[in-house]
DNA sequence: TCGAATTCTCGTAGGGTATACGACAATTCA
DNA sequence: TGAATTGTCGTATACCCTACGAGAATTCGA
C-alpha cells in the first residue's frame, strides 16, 4: 500500500537546468534559438538566487513557491515555467552555493602538505553551512548531480590521489572524509539554526530543563555520567570533538 | 524581523511525560490521583505507540495527528489531551525507540574488550535505525532528555571510563563516538528510506542521470574522479567508508 | 438524589503548503 | 493578418497543525 510516487519525472530536463551555465560547446544546436511567443521576465537564475536569499534571510520555509512568487513580483505559478517543481528547485539551490566553495581546481595551486590541503575542504565547507543555515535542513543521500557537487568530490579526491593509496582505498577515505566532515558542519549549522528560530539560546535550553538532574535523574542508573559531571568532564564541545575525530582519521588515513 | 516563537512551551510537562514510566519513589502525592471527571479512552503510550507504528510502516508523514487519530479511532483534538503538541509527540517516539537499545547498564555483564563494547553501540544503533528509518529525518541537536537518550550517554562514557583519559578527553571521545555512529546510522537509513518511498533503487536513480557523463561531465576538468573511475575505485560502499573512519577513530582513542 | 466541579471529547475555523488545469496575453513568423 | 508558440497566473484540491468553545461523562459533597 506505499504510495508510488516518481522522485523526480524528468532527469534530462533536471540534468540541462543543473548545468544550465556549463553547456559543452560540443552540443550541436546554438545556445539559444529564441522565435515566437511571449518573452519570459525572468531567468532561472533570477528564481535560483531568490530562494538562496530568502532561506538564507527567513528559513527554508519562507523560500515556498508562494513567498518566492511574491518576493519576485510575479504569480505563484509564474515560477513553474522556469523549474519543475519545489525538489528540482532546491537542488539547484543546493548546487548553486556547494559551487560557492573555494576549492582549487586542476592545475591551480594548493598547500604542498596533503593534510592543509584537506583542511581547505573542512574549512570551505563549514563557512558554505554558516552562511546557509538551511543546507542543513536539506537531504544528501541523492544530492544533484551538478557542477557544484561534482567540484567538492573532484578536490577531495585530487588530494587523496597524490598518498599512493590504492584506488579503492583512495575513494573509501575520501568517503568517509566527506561523510565526517558534512555531517559535522550539518548538525553545528543545524544548533545555530535552532538557536535563531526559537531565540533560545541552548543554554537557556538548558538551563529550562534543569528538573531533569533535581527530580528525574538516578544517581545509580548512570555513575559514568554522574563520574564525569564532578570531574568537570562536560567542559569539552562538540567543536573540540570534531576536531579531535577528524585529526584522528587524518591519522589513520596517511600511510 | 523575525518569528519569536518559544519551540516548546512547557519543559516541566514534558520531562514528566517522558519519564512518565520512571517516577522516583521519592514523589511525595501518590502515583495516581482519580478523582472526578469522565474517564480518559486511551493512555499516552498508547498514542506514542501508534506514532511509532505509523511512522514504520507508512512513514512519518503518516503519523500526523489527524492520521493519529483515524488509527486510534478517536477525534484529532482529543490527542491534545494526551500530548501537548505534535512536537512533544514526536520527542516521546524518540526517546521511545533509543530506550529500545540492548545497552548493558550498570553493574550489567558486557565484554571485557572496550572496542567490542563500543561495538554494541554501533550494532544497537544502526539496528534502532534500521526498525525506525524516520528517525533520520527528527532532528538531535536538541534530543529529548528522557530516559531513553540518557542510558545511551551513560553507557558510552561508562565504556571509555574504563581507559583512563582525563575526564575532558572522555567526553571528548564519548561525543565523537556518538556523533560518527549516530550520522552515519542516519545516512544509511534514509538512503532506505528514499528508495522506499520512490520505488526507486540507488542503482536504477544513477542510471536515469547517465545523461551526466555522456552529455555534461568534462574530464579535463575532473581528472582525479576520471583516474578513479578507469581504476575501478568506485566500488567501495558508504558502509566500507563508515567501518574504515570509525576503526581509525578508535585506534586514536585507545591510549 | 441532585447540582457542582472536574475532566475528557471533538467539530469548526483559520492560516499555511504544492501543484494540475485551463483561460488568456504577448510575441514572431508565414 | 491569422496561426503558432510561449509565458502568465487565478482557481481549486487536498493536505498540515492547533485555538477555541460547546457538550458529554464521571465523581463528590450536601
Amino acid at each position: 500500500m506505499s504510495e508510488r510516487r516518481s522522485g523526480e519525472g524528468q532527469p534530462d530536463r533536471t540534468l540541462a537546468l543543473l548545468w544550465r551555465n556549463h553547456r559543452q560547446p560540443s552540443a550541436d544546436g546554438p545556445v539559444r534559438a529564441r522565435g515566437a511567443g511571449r518573452r519570459p521576465s525572468l531567468n532561472v537564475d533570477d528564481v535560483v538566487q531568490a530562494g538562496i536569499g530568502l532561506a538564507d534571510d527567513h528559513g527554508l520555509a519562507a523560500a515556498s513557491m508562494g513567498g518566492l512568487a511574491k518576493e519576485l513580483g510575479v504569480g505563484t505559478m509564474t515560477l513553474y515555467t522556469y523549474v519543475p517543481s519545489k525538489e528540482e528547485l532546491l537542488d539547484l539551490m543546493v548546487d548553486q552555493v556547494l559551487g560557492e566553495r573555494r576549492l582549487p581546481g586542476p592545475g591551480e595551486p594548493r598547500p604542498a602538505d596533503w593534510r592543509e590541503q584537506v583542511e581547505i575542504y573542512s574549512v570551505e565547507t563549514r563557512a558554505m553551512f554558516q552562511r546557509h543555515l538551511w543546507l542543513s535542513q536539506v537531504s544528501t543521500v541523492r544530492p544533484p548531480v551538478g557542477p557544484g557537487m561534482l567540484a567538492g568530490r573532484e578536490y577531495l579526491l585530487s588530494v587523496l590521489l597524490g598518498l599512493g593509496l590504492t584506488p579503492v582505498e583512495t575513494n573509501t577515505a575520501a568517503l568517509a572524509i566527506t561523510t565526517y566532515v558534512d555531517s559535522a558542519a550539518g548538525l553545528e549549522a543545524e544548533s545555530l539554526l535552532v538557536e535563531r528560530t526559537t531565540g533560545q539560546s541552548n543554554d537557556a535550553w538548558w538551563y529550562e530543563r534543569n528538573d531533569l538532574w533535581e527530580t528525574y535523574f538516578d544517581v545509580d542508573r548512570h555513575p559514568a555520567m554522574t563520574t564525569i559531571w564532578h570531574a568537570n568532564g562536560y567542559k569539552s564541545t562538540a567543536h573540540d570533538a570534531y576536531r579531535y575525530g577528524l585529526d584522528r582519521l587524518l591519522d589513520g588515513i596517511q600511510p
